[in-house]
DNA sequence: AGGGTGGGTTGTGTTTTCCAACTCAGTGGC
DNA sequence: GCCACTGAGTTGGAAAACACAACCCACCCT
């Protein structure tokens, strides 16, 4: 950190310490697609191997994935997102749809389709009045809310 | 990439090959916030100097923000979102809530106010439906769509 | 006995990132 | 004129993160 710096309190910031390292968002990627193995999210991400272990490391140590046993002699584990690690399933769908929009405007990799029948196509709104929600709209508060 | 990698198509992935990197979301937040200069984006980030320096040529490049020169002689710039940049905000917006709820319960540090006159807290739907979204509820299709 | 799978760890490089210090062209004070 | 300051970077050297093949161990199959 430089020493002119006088970093913005910021929960975008905290989250992204603990999932905002490479690899880290493609693992909660495979756990949501049902990917439970290691050699399995190895081969689907593309991280090696000693980097994934340390990511399983820091991503069960922080809540977010729990590990789970499914032989001893030899152990054996599997992966499983907790219900905090699901809720980031939100943030994996925006980005999905930001690439899907502006990387592959034609043919989306991937589609989702909702309990409505149609592909998922995800808008992020407002709880209270259901409109479309946008940082920058309105002005922020709150003791990270400097706008210089 | 390890031999034995054959990673899935994503548009998460070729997402975060744009702004994945450390500091990439935290430039786009500051210019949300409309925090415009160089300096200010250091001091509120915390990146090094050559680091945020690459980071803005590279978000440049791919058409995320767009500078503008504000004096010549001597040169100076302002950095602003374009409109594919802003459609970043969301990705945003949900990092943030998930870090107010599950890092800072009690006081989130910073509050948006929406046009409704509550305060934003985002949530992912359909827009479709409505209903809420979430990745894993129902099954993927399309090239990267592979469960194992 | 030989090969394959699962879940890692180790050793050894290569690449990024960090941070202070420096530059260069103005601007403001006195 | 002289000094300090600002803005927007660039540079050099050290530290940290990352990549990748190779190894390990214990089962399982044939």
């Amino acid at each position: 950190m430089p020493k002119d710096a006088d970093p913005r309190e910021c929960s975008v910031a905290d989250t992204l310490d603990l999932v905002g390292e490479r690899w880290s968002l493609l693992v909660i990627r495979e756990l949501s697609y049902g990917v439970r193995r290691f050699d399995r999210i190895v081969r689907n991400t593309g991280a090696s191997r000693d980097i994934l272990a340390s990511r399983l490391r820091k991503l069960e140590a922080n809540g977010i994935i729990r590990r789970e046993r499914y032989s001893d002699h030899p152990a054996r584990y599997e992966y499983h997102l907790t219900p905090a690690g699901a809720e980031l399933c939100d943030v994996l769908l925006v980005l999905m749809r930001w690439g899907d929009r502006h990387l592959h405007p034609d043919d989306p990799p991937v589609r989702w389709q909702h309990s409505c029948g149609e592909p998922v196509s995800p808008v992020v709104v407002c709880r209270h009045c259901g409109g479309e929600a946008r940082v920058g709209a309105h002005s922020p508060t709150g003791r990270g809310a400097r706008t210089s």
